[in-house]
DNA sequence: GCCAACGTTGGC
DNA sequence: GCCAACGTTGGC
């Protein structure tokens, strides 16, 4: 089974490329996913070796922003498990944890950001669901041609 | 800051 | 199980 590839929202107020680029070597838990749709990706489908498109949203100019890679596949998240959390959820236990992350590792920055704007001009691009109308999914995962498109854009 | 789109909650 | 109310996301 070849690599799958992924799509990452982030708000870079809370977490972006440089905060990930800045800690060289260090894996990060994508913690914060409270969406059933993308828990399943997560905890189900996503796997080592598996390559990211890190998106900056809710920003001045939200778009691809970098490139990243799993190195642990799914495990409980923490944060849901600490009630002084932003994202804590009462519901989830230990013993029955409903969130998971997994960890991702910087591989590079993209030479310029790829607007959210440019990539709904792509027809090529018209299955993604990054930019179907109304959209809020925070995984998604993208196809192969879709990768080589978007990082072809750079 | 506005607001459309969407997901979740909870009364019934 | 329905659905209105509410909260969140996220582009603009």
């Amino acid at each position: 089974m070849s690599i799958r590839y992924w799509l990452l929202k982030t708000e870079p107020t809370a977490f972006s490329i440089d905060d990930l680029a800045s800690r060289p070597g260090k894996p990060e838990p994508w913690d914060g996913v409270r969406n059933y749709q993308a828990r399943n990706m997560i905890r189900d489908e996503m796997k080592c070796g598996d390559q990211v498109l890190i998106y900056h949203s809710n920003c001045d100019q939200p778009g691809v922003t970098g490139v990243a890679t799993i190195v642990r596949e799914a495990y409980p998240d923490a944060t849901a498990f600490q009630p002084d959390h932003r994202h804590y959820d009462p519901v989830s236990r230990p013993d029955q944890p409903r969130w998971f992350v997994v960890d991702v590792a910087f591989l590079r920055k993209l030479k310029r950001t790829i607007t959210l704007a440019e990539l709904k001009e792509c027809p090529q691009l018209s299955g993604l669901a990054l930019i179907r109308r109304g959209n809020r999914l925070s995984v998604m995962p993208v196809t192969t041609a879709q990768w080589e498109f978007i990082l072809g854009l750079e």
